[in-house]
DNA sequence: GCTCGCCCCAAGTGGTGCTTATGCTTAAGA
DNA sequence: TCTTAAGCATAAGCACCACTTGGGGCGAGC
């Protein structure tokens, strides 16, 4: 078996006709240069090298390594330039996998400022709910998935809670839930209301994880919910309340980029946040560009 | 550093998904694969694989990897086959460099046989006087040299006997030296004659070597011979002699292939022989097709 | 629920490669 | 011709590396 290290100080003794002057290029001593071009020769099988007095001669056997040393070393070259440049953020690619209504605002600004941090590397995006996202996540179709909980309901969902106990969770933001009522609804000029006063009203409800915990909460003060609809569009829940058809309880970061027209945005006690994460596979924390991005989401976040 | 071995690994992992089955292929136990592959994400600066589970993925480093194995693991085989192909005379290109007239029956035999038994090689020939053919030898310009010596005559040529002593000197074949006279010589139908009995002859010489050893032994037998013509060429001695203008002796050899018109061979007292030998460097006797070529000229001479 | 297969981890061991020190050979210069 | 310098080979010493064995945790399939 020859090995690139040999083909090196070949190359090096080739070029230099001389074992003392290949030691001083390649920064060892001369003995090992010697060693070494021995246990190429023995692993060769046939001299390399012919000692005629004082100068060096490439046998046929070893020019016809060195000639095969050019294209091996320059590949191996090659290749640790590329493993460096994915290293180093010059490169890479990162598939992003974020729930929808999510990628809204956060991801935006966090795509923006990864590619004028690491102009090389390039993030796909993706949605998806977060139930699938974790498959698309554990089944190898992508490296983050940006997702949410409500880690203030212990008892709501605890598959969710465990679902995510092996995977690295990096907090992006927290966001609470405001109300939204129509603007001629009684409470509309309300600073802010308690869920019990909304006990009567017919709701809009958002995607179904919401949807679960609308009701866990609503519960909790007291009362069932009669939910009207139910989309995973928040455009189409703003619409619904201006409209008039009910009330509805929504992320703040929802409302982040729009005007809601013809509703009233309200605080709600008690305070309902909605934890903002995303998620990686441990091992792929340590891939560069995923961490990268990894950072970028959690400073977009921090705005 | 990245290593040819740690690339071979990897490329094995990656065809067969698991390391174990990985170390099945190579050979070696488990944990061998399992710190190989530690070793090369640790030089490669970044991680390679990740394990979902059961199943391995490769990260996108990793595949640059890969896909750089194939092409350097490839090139090093290759170069590991054209040794082999050197090493193993399937391949392998000698220069032999022969005197001027001992290409005739000798070296076409070596080359017939050696191209027989070795029909990869290829063995290229020149023509040179013994001092030149030496000095093309250390020169590097040729791997085996035809030259002949007279090992009778001790204090004759003591450089040329000392110029060898750090040479592989393989002979070949010992060849005696007749003498030749025009047909109508009073000795043309003699069987032999010493060297007196030509004392007054006008001499026809072969090269400067053979004529300074000819003039030796004429004056060991007690005269100086009168030297008309020398030339290196044989076959225009014999012309000569058969013209009539004169004796010659001249190895056997070189009226090996010839039948000389007008001229007749008789044996010589003394007996003079002129020792033929292959020469190379030590080192070169190594070299498989260099060897395999001293073989066949070795053999050559025996017939 | 149990067993099998796969991977990781730790410790022991043999081999390998490097270094320093030394001797020999060769080439150049006084 | 003698001296000096440079270069290669060899030997001893030593550190490091890679492989092996044994044990444990974990997920998948019967």
């Amino acid at each position: 078996m020859i090995e690139a290290r040999h083909l090196r100080v070949l190359r090096a003794v080739a070029r230099t006709g001389s074992f003392s002057a290949a030691a001083r290029e390649l920064g060892c001593t001369q003995p090992a240069v010697s060693q070494q071009m021995k246990a190429l020769e023995q692993s060769a099988g046939t001299p390399l090298i012919i000692r005629a007095g004082r100068e060096m001669r490439l046998t046929e056997a070893g020019q016809a390594l060195v000639r095969h040393a050019a294209g091996i070393l320059a590949g191996l070259t090659a290749a640790e330039e590329e493993v460096a440049a994915i290293a180093g953020l010059r490169a890479g690619r990162v598939r992003l996998v974020s729930f929808p209504s999510g990628s809204s605002t956060l991801v935006p600004t966090a795509l923006a400022a990864m590619r004028a941090a690491h102009p090389g590397t390039a993030v796909s995006l993706d949605e998806a709910e977060p139930p699938r996202s974790i498959e698309m996540l554990r089944g190898g179709d992508c490296e983050i998935a940006l997702a949410f909980r409500y880690p203030e309901v212990p008892g709501a969902d605890p598959a969710a809670e465990s679902e995510w106990d092996d995977l690295v969770v990096r907090p992006v933001l927290s966001d609470r839930l405001v109300g939204l009522v129509p603007e001629e609804h009684r409470l509309a000029d309300e600073a802010k209301a308690g869920f019990a006063e909304l006990a009567e009203e017919p709701w809009i409800a958002g995607c179904p994880r919401c949807r679960r915990h609308l009701v866990t909460v609503c519960e909790r003060a007291g009362f069932t919910p009669r939910i009207d609809f139910a989309t995973d569009d928040y455009p189409a829940v703003i619409g619904l309340v201006g409209a008039g058809l009910g009330v509805a309880a929504l992320p703040e970061l929802a409302l982040a980029s729009v005007r809601p027209k013809g509703a009233r945005t309200i605080r709600l006690e008690p305070v309902v946040q909605r934890e903002i994460v995303a998620l990686t596979l441990p091992d792929l924390a340590q891939v560069p560009a995923v961490a990268a991005m990894l950072d970028q989401l959690a400073a977009a976040g921090r705005r």
